[in-house]
DNA sequence: ACTCGTGTTAGCTG
DNA sequence: TCAGCTAACACGAG
């Protein structure tokens, strides 16, 4: 379940695809199609071929040959891409694109909080996690009264950290969850700033967020540096873990 | 049986 | 303007 390295998978699923001739389009969930009538996305894409793929945050789009359309896709909470596997039961296949010769690319979700659309506006997306310099790192998360996690979280301000990943990186940098963004010193910015890269890093090597050292313990208890019994609260509207002892 | 959740957005409230 | 809360999505996990 996909934060910015998930995303970063699927988009290299994208990759897979390119230069293959799109024969048929499967949008007929208009949930997860929106806001396109059944049949525009397809009407918009059959004949053509993805040229290339990009993510910025957790949102990927692909372009395609010959200054075409723009696909944007994202997989929410539950999505995730399958390239050329058979198509999935009970339509959980929410978009599809068929390629010539019998392959495919699926947004298989099973909550369909995914989204697939033509084209995606990203305009009010941040600098991507991975990225961002240090300089707006210390802009965009350092200003304001939001409790930091909050605003690790809020996607205008900086495109891609998720739940497990801003928990994991706040307690590497050891940086309370509900400290004022503006009491956040400089230092401990561009601290918070090298673990959430390291984090992110991490991931992508080890297979996802799941793997982080933080959020493999966080449910169990204890800290895994010190033992202290974590604390548990809601912040920024999600469950929130922390060491009350080395977070403070 | 029942609650919760690796995400996003619109709309409302203070 | 800023920050927080809720509903909507539909299913698996605990």
């Amino acid at each position: 379940m996909p934060e910015l390295p998930e995303a970063e998978r699927a988009r290299q699923q994208i990759e897979r695809v390119l230069g293959r001739e799109i024969v048929a389009v499967d949008d007929r969930d208009t949930y997860v199609c929106r806001p396109h009538a059944s049949g525009e996305i397809a009407a918009a894409l059959v004949g053509r071929r993805l040229a290339s793929a990009h993510r910025r945050g957790k949102f990927l789009w692909a372009e395609t040959e010959d200054a075409g359309p723009t696909l944007g896709l994202h997989l929410g909470m539950s999505g995730r891409l399958e390239v050329d596997e058979p198509p999935a039961p009970r339509r959980w296949d929410r978009f599809a694109l068929e390629f010539a010769g019998g392959g495919r690319l699926a947004l298989h979700d099973r909550r369909r909080l995914g989204r697939a659309v033509l084209e995606p506006d990203h305009s009010h997306l941040g600098p991507d996690a991975e990225h961002v310099s240090r300089a707006e790192f210390r802009a965009r998360i350092g200003a304001g009264t939001a409790p930091v996690k909050a605003r690790l979280l809020d996607q205008g301000a900086i495109a891609g950290v998720g739940n497990l990943l801003a928990d994991e990186a706040l307690w590497q940098a050891r940086i309370s969850p509900r400290r004022s963004c503006d009491d956040v010193t400089t230092e401990e910015l561009d601290r918070l700033r090298r673990e959430l890269r390291t984090a992110i890093r991490l991931a992508h090597r080890h297979g996802g967020v799941h793997t982080g050292e933080f959020v493999a313990a966080r449910r169990s208890g204890p800290c895994p540096r010190c033992g202290t019994l974590l604390e548990r609260a809601k912040i920024g509207g999600r469950t929130t873990y922390w060491c009350p002892l080395e977070q403070a």
